[in-house]
DNA sequence: TCACTTATGAAGGTCTCCATAATAAGTAAC
DNA sequence: GTTACTTATTATGGAGACCTTCATAAGTGA
């Protein structure tokens, strides 16, 4: 190819090596997140020859993507070379600083996760506290899948709150001193590849498109439920941000009043004195089950609260599906039915509404996903053909 | 697969002929929508080397995409041979069906408008009466411009209501016995290629973003405001439906009012008896312009009422811009200022909001982009590739 | 008319792909 | 243990599309 080609955002031709580039890619594509296959496989999937596609599979070997592995035994003919993508080439991070715990996941190429850590931190930690647990976190985890962080070809973390482009946290109504921290910047001291940092709604709800119940919505809405309430919206399979990184932040509109919903449910009456305020819902959605009329009129009321700002969303995007995430969705059982009949009364076409499946993980999840997201875009793109597996340069990224 | 689930159709290699498509494809996209180029500047702009480009390029000229016109004069050296897109070798309409008028547009594969038709329709006027309109305005637009329905390879009908992926009307509250009616079936008569059918403020959102003054924005919220209600969105520079056709039809919450606000203009009292309900919106904008300060109350209230909804989905989607368009936005001047008050009370970002400046073509122009926008996608695609200049085959298209 | 400029056309080389045929390495049957 | 069968691998020849380079063509300006 030419030196100093700019490489169209459109997708170009060019030469006989960019052929080569988008065949390659191609190989790689049908490889990647499956087991080994043999030469044939690849040749009837890609459409590609035989030939073409050993010439393909061995630069690719050369490269370091590709690795032989053991013929299948037993089979009938002379035994057929089988090559897998080599997944643990290359590492991310998925990191989710919460309220109570920050949690750090180290997955492969394939997102597959090789291991993972909780460290927990005071809801009242300020920056600094809550910032060298966020340390420790990511110290742990990388030692503990035998990796440094020179491995880790991009991470994400995931956090409460608006986040700018640059990584930095520009509102934080949820920790103290929080507003203001610079995560992208921390983190980079910590790992090789690029640092993303992204809204905690928008990275579960991208987890539920990717493991959760979500996975073949193209139009999703996600609700926090939780001790705060957020929202995360995928529009035509993607990640829906905004214009200012603000998009389903229909809860500052204090008259739909997600912000005081969960003190809805701390103001029940039914609980011990001295019961710790963060345990209060627990119990109220226990009590609802156990047929406490009070409780259940708690939980009513704090449906609709969450329904309104559901609705705007439902109606401004009608998605396929509506995700109920967060803590609350372990009690899914009582608060699912009052939400789905808020809900249904204020819109035209009611969407599936079903709870998060994924558990406290959704969030490092989904910052995982991103992770690997972006190095789909940066390094599996067919504009750019796949350098060799090193960890990509990093950039800032918006 | 689920309906609704994103098509992955990930761009594959193959041979040197899929090479050669692409190449063909470049030249194409460097050429369409411009004047005559010479082979040097298309291969400097598509970045193949000269012999290669005139290669591609007199296949092109065989294939009838390209032509060859008569060579600048008076310029240095050699003069050049300068080839153009074919623009006329197909053409696309674009057809809005509104209440009380019929407006028709045809227009080249450049998306230049060579002749423009509006048939006038009583709003009462019923289906029988509004199609006839439509096939008497289609036959109308097609001899003005030349053309037979079997030039014709997109044509795109707008109208009000919900509009299923058939091209049928399953709900129309503006038009008597309009809803059910297949409007796609009703036009596939007339005209040789694709018929597409989508609702006319998410058309006028459209042509904001291709000849508006939402030329540069991603995500844009556009209001329809007139005798009818109705938003389109734009989500990441593509049209926003919705996984039910359904996304913005926020309208629809009684609570918010949509239905009702325009009605708050006829209420106003200071019209003289027997003046057209039509014409009462213009008078009272006019008497607010004058100072008039029950009118300005009048307006404000229905500002509060559009900006109700607007509120809504500009908190879920956050976009950049916010278009005022629709008969309403001739006022602008009176109605910008008290909606844009009443958006910002209720937003965290305020976007910019402005208004139409495409006057009454909006949703026929928004048509025509979108069958042009089919055209690309099946004509013009890196995955097809490019067959010659005919009109395409027609598919019941979703 | 001559120099200069820019475009065109032709030749030769390289790369990537494909089809086909010859060879290799297993299993299954006798 | 040999033979037949099955499937993979390797080698060869050819076609298509791209590139670079050089000679030639067709204008303008002095």
């Amino acid at each position: 190819m030419r030196k100093g080609q700019v490489v169209a955002e459109q997708l170009a031709g060019g030469d006989l090596s960019r052929l080569r580039q988008l065949n390659a890619l191609a190989v790689v594509r049908v490889l990647r997140g499956r087991s080994a296959l043999t030469l044939t496989e690849l040749s009837r999937e890609t459409g590609l020859s035989r030939p073409s596609t050993q010439d393909v599979v061995s630069q690719l070997q050369h490269q370091g993507w590709l690795e032989e592995v053991r013929p299948e035994p037993g089979v009938m003919g002379r035994p057929a070379r089988r090559y897998r993508f080599r997944s643990d080439a290359g590492w991310v991070l998925g990191v989710d600083v919460g309220g109570h715990t920050v949690r750090v996941l180290a997955a492969d190429l394939d997102g597959d996760v090789g291991h993972a850590v909780r460290v927990a931190v005071a809801i009242t930690a300020g920056r600094a506290e809550r910032l060298a647990a966020v340390d420790a976190a990511v110290a742990e985890c990388l030692a503990g899948a035998g990796l440094t962080g020179a491995d880790i070809w991009a991470a994400t973390v995931g956090t409460s709150g608006l986040v700018d482009a640059a990584g930095q946290v520009v509102l934080s109504v949820a920790y103290p001193q929080w507003t203001g921290v610079r995560l992208a910047k921390h983190v980079e001291r910590l790992v090789g590849g690029a640092v993303l940092v992204d809204n905690d709604s928008r990275l579960a709800a991208l987890a539920e498109t990717w493991r959760g119940v979500a996975r073949d919505a193209a139009h999703v809405v996600y609700l926090l439920a939780g001790l705060r309430t957020g929202a995360g919206l995928i529009v035509d399979g993607r990640l829906h941000r905004g214009f200012g990184r603000a998009a389903g932040e229909i809860g500052a509109l204090p008259e739909l009043g997600w912000i005081r919903a969960p003190e809805l449910l701390r103001g029940w009456t039914g609980v011990p004195a001295g019961t710790d305020p963060d345990d209060v819902a627990g119990l109220v959605f226990a009590a609802a089950r156990e047929g406490d009329r009070t409780a259940a009129a708690v939980v009513g009321r704090y449906a609709r609260e969450l329904a309104l700002g559901a609705a705007a969303l439902v109606l401004a995007l009608d998605p396929q599906l509506v995700v109920l995430g967060g803590g609350f969705s372990r009690s899914a059982d009582v608060l699912l039915g009052p939400l789905r009949r808020e809900i249904e009364q204020r819109c035209v076409r009611l969407p599936e509404i079903v709870a998060s499946t994924l558990g406290d993980d959704a969030v490092a999840l989904g910052a995982v996903k991103l992770s690997l997201d972006h190095l789909r875009e940066h390094l599996f793109d067919p504009r750019t053909g796949l350098a060799s597996p090193v960890p990509p340069a990093r950039r800032l990224i918006a």
